[in-house]
DNA sequence: TCCTAAGCGAGACGGTACGTCTTGTCTTCCA
DNA sequence: TGGAAGACAAGACGTACCGTCTCGCTTAGGA
């Protein structure tokens, strides 16, 4: 059964690996299966007996990321609110590699969705206690966070890769909290 | 050389009816081309006589709803930022079905890029005045404006297609200008 | 290795007789590749992984006749020269359908060619001790005897199906090896 | 009238001539009727106002090619059987690009067969007299005959086209006439 | 000299075959 | 006997070619 498994284990392993060298040299889109289980060694129905597809396969290899971001900003509860979003950005400094691959061409939705419901848990967390005033519904409010701090993701590893992490989280937060509002010409400002 | 052209263009609305018809029915994603030009009785040639792709296609077909917008817009210049979305939330409230299949799956990503990519030239007009202050990148609020914009109009459509375009539009004019801030719980705010 | 040969090989069989099939139906120009994986109830992908193309299936499905042919002619070596033809007419008369399909259209030419170069082989072997006498170098007398033999064939096949293979090979031999002269009219004969 | 025929052969002759350099460029099967009515700088419709196929071009184009060669041929009626066939090998060796283009490759049977078709008239003439003697039927030597020559064409241009006409016509009488039978091995002799 | 019908180029079009690719299933082999 | 290898059916893709067609320009021949 060790053996078995041990087995199965390094297969998976392979796998991930090869996803992983894939999708940084040409895009999770552009990956196909038979490239994914040429470049891992490994037979096709191997491959479909352990995950249901690409998708479920990208989805398992983030459970490392997904774990490692989940256990950085685990302890970041604080009286900032989205603390964490520093811990992801600097995360994403570290591993820029995939963070690029994945965020570089519109085809790769599945790749930052996968991102978005990881950095989701966390917004709903936050905004939990919050409630539907102002007439936005906190789903929406939850979207809105987690679409900026992609958006600001991409961006920053497509256009600027040399900002440190903290300035792009610095754009973040402010958009985030406070909107582009208040930086608008002061003819336009909206009268509240 | 009009009649060739009326000939054309009579292929060429048959093409994007058929394209159309089908995203509405299954999602811009799944449409093959062979349904493609069968439903729109085309010869397959004939197709790629007039466009390079599906994705050549949809843009081409965009050009319509992308008139149609601009149009609308074009006049809305006033006191109000982003007077624009107003328009564009009813332009979609009157175009449901392929605003929904558009927006609808995951997949559909090139579909609501073309949304996104229309709305940018409004958006970066509007702030085209505006100077990087507060350290945010003017590339970066328009980015930011489009994508609340688009989020907004993914979460009605799929979860909400009761609300009137009017609210979505508040809450997408709150989120763009004010951020979610100050609706955070009083122990969480930012000390700014 | 043994079992997926065996899968293989009656995918390859399965082509083979929907070829043949198609071939004596319609001639081996008309048939179409998708119309034989659809005869044979395979994959187009399959096809293209066992075949280069149309012809490459032809030629390996005549590797049984040839096997065939050449099992038959082998021993026939005596005294008679050509002796290899009546075998060849016999064949024929054997297997009349896919003979007659093969020859009789002149869009055929690859069918008839591969006959053509099985019997080559044969004729070579047997002429592969003379000399170049007469003038006429042997490669030149190795194609007069083939060519002579596939016109026969072709004729025999064509316009008088009911002759036995004898009073065919008969006339071959009486060509290949005297040509028409002596039976012009007596006013004409070449003066040696 | 007369006029409208001038337009018209002035568009024949320029498919004919485009068809004669292209097939002399790369063989009659390869050239696709685009290739032609751009060489020809003719619309496509034109073409087939004119011609019901590349087929009926090429027939039609021989026409010049039947009548000079009928031409030549027609007072060559002497005591020397076959007279014809060095007036065909000479006029072959004034056309060598064409003959050698429609002889070279397998694939060019049609042109191929086309000037057959010129010569079965001739020798068809020559035999008439003779009888169904020696069990060979009139047609069956008629075909043997052409077979022989065109044979003997296409050996010549394709493996020996430095040989004088006269060698090949030669080589040809000698085998139409007496077969390759007397020029086998002593050991071999058929006994008549 | 003007007018009309034909010849023509240009090329759009429907149809269809091709050879390549990818996906998910299914069969066979081997440890 | 269960996991690995890969053969397979299905079918989409973009390209090529065919024969039909529609169109408007040019031009010749009769009025």
């Amino acid at each position: 059964m060790q053996k078995i498994d041990r087995r199965a284990a390094r297969t998976r392993t392979a796998l991930h690996k090869a996803l992983l060298s894939l999708v940084e040299r040409k895009g999770y889109e552009e990956v196909s299966i038979r490239e994914l289980i040429e470049e891992a060694d490994v037979g096709r129905s191997t491959f479909y007996a352990h995950y249901a597809g690409k998708e479920d396969l990208l989805r398992s290899g983030f459970d490392n990321l997904r774990r490692e971001l989940a256990e950085a900003m685990k302890e970041e509860q604080g009286a900032v609110p989205f603390r964490f979003s520093r811990t992801m950005f600097e995360h994403a400094a570290r591993h820029v590699g995939i963070y690029h691959a994945m965020t570089g061409s519109p085809g790769n939705v599945i790749a930052i969705g996968e991102i978005g419901r990881i950095l989701t848990e966390f917004v709903r967390r936050e905004l939990s206690e919050t409630e539907d005033d102002g007439g936005v519904p906190r789903e929406v409010r939850i979207q809105f966070v987690v679409g900026t701090l992609v958006n600001l993701l991409t961006w920053w590893l497509e256009r600027r890769p040399d900002l440190p992490p903290a300035e792009v989280d610095a754009m973040f937060r402010r958009l985030a909290l406070h909107g582009t509002g208040d930086i608008l010409p002061t003819g336009m400002r909206e009268n509240r």
